[in-house]
DNA sequence: CGGTTAAAGTGAACGGTGTAAACATAGAGG
DNA sequence: CCTCTATGTTTACACCGTTCACTTTAACCG
């Protein structure tokens, strides 16, 4: 029935929840857009290790970098408003910080399965690419958002074969 | 320096730009939400011709397949804020209108290029997300916006091969 | 123990937003 | 000319992010 799901909540929302007073938020935080980077930080490791879990429980190889992938949409459908803010806000989230959990974890699989470095690069990329083009476009109502779909566009086998 | 470009523009903004006020919108759309769908459409047709000319420029075929998801991608480079609201409101758009312009399009490449039609869907949808991905994930700053990459990353000769 | 001090929370207020309601005006058709 | 409809306006409301001046809390130290 819906298309688009997952609204971002407000600060004074989340002030609300909390029990405080929405000012009260800015003792911690310079600003809204600081308080999402926070948030989007917590929902990339939370990304990050359910991805390592799922990998680690398909054994690792080619099987668990697929099973990367297919967590990684199965994230944003489960978590939409998070998986938005995720990707929605500022500066890539991380300046000095851990330059993207995930990212790191996509290049360790590839470099793995592909031939020379660059090659592994590319391949990173546009693994990611895919997998975030598909999240998107089910949290936005364009592509029905079916779990066996999602295998079949993931599918690296039958990928422009 | 930026992240994360383009943002949506305000309903009253939009009046003041008109020069008419605020309220004055509602006697043609019901609700904001209503005017960005319009204004979505208006994006999502300009695409589609946009990709059209390319591609015929390209000389069609498999060339002008590739054409097409370069377009796709630059597009959403050079018009951020409207490529967001095309996919990011409400409903996908159309309801009974015509189902996706792009889409369609893009169906009818891979249809020329796959064997059976269930195969063609599927390329198309892998090719949509792809370039979307590229699109959102270069949005949001996440990947460079080089546009050698975008070709590196759009080459289907070296896609998982 | 008392006093000082920094951290955390508060309410009021400002400009911004989308939207509803009641009212005004202009122009077309009889 | 008079009426009706399309289009516009002003005013108002609730919500938003944010600033400011103020209070509370609690920890530390002589």
């Amino acid at each position: 029935m819906e298309g688009q799901e997952g609204k971002a909540p407000s600060l004074r929302e989340l002030a609300r929840v909390v029990g405080v007073s929405p000012t009260a938020v800015y003792r911690h935080f310079p600003d809204k857009q600081a308080l999402d980077a926070a948030l989007a930080q917590e929902g990339l490791k939370l990304l990050a290790t359910e991805q390592q879990t799922a990998a680690a429980k398909a054994g690792g190889g080619s099987a668990g970098f697929a099973e990367t992938g297919r967590t990684y949409v199965r994230f944003a459908l489960a978590h939409p408003a998070l998986f938005r803010l995720m990707f929605t806000q500022g500066h890539p989230v991380a300046d000095s910080d851990r330059p993207d959990e995930a990212r790191a974890l996509l290049t360790a699989y590839t470099q793995a399965l592909a031939s020379n470095p660059e090659r592994a690069e590319t391949l990173a990329l546009q693994a990611w690419s895919i997998a975030h083009g598909i999240a998107m476009l089910m949290l936005d109502g364009r592509i029905p958002t079916d779990d066996a779909l999602i295998d079949r566009l993931l599918n690296t086998e039958n990928l422009f074969s």
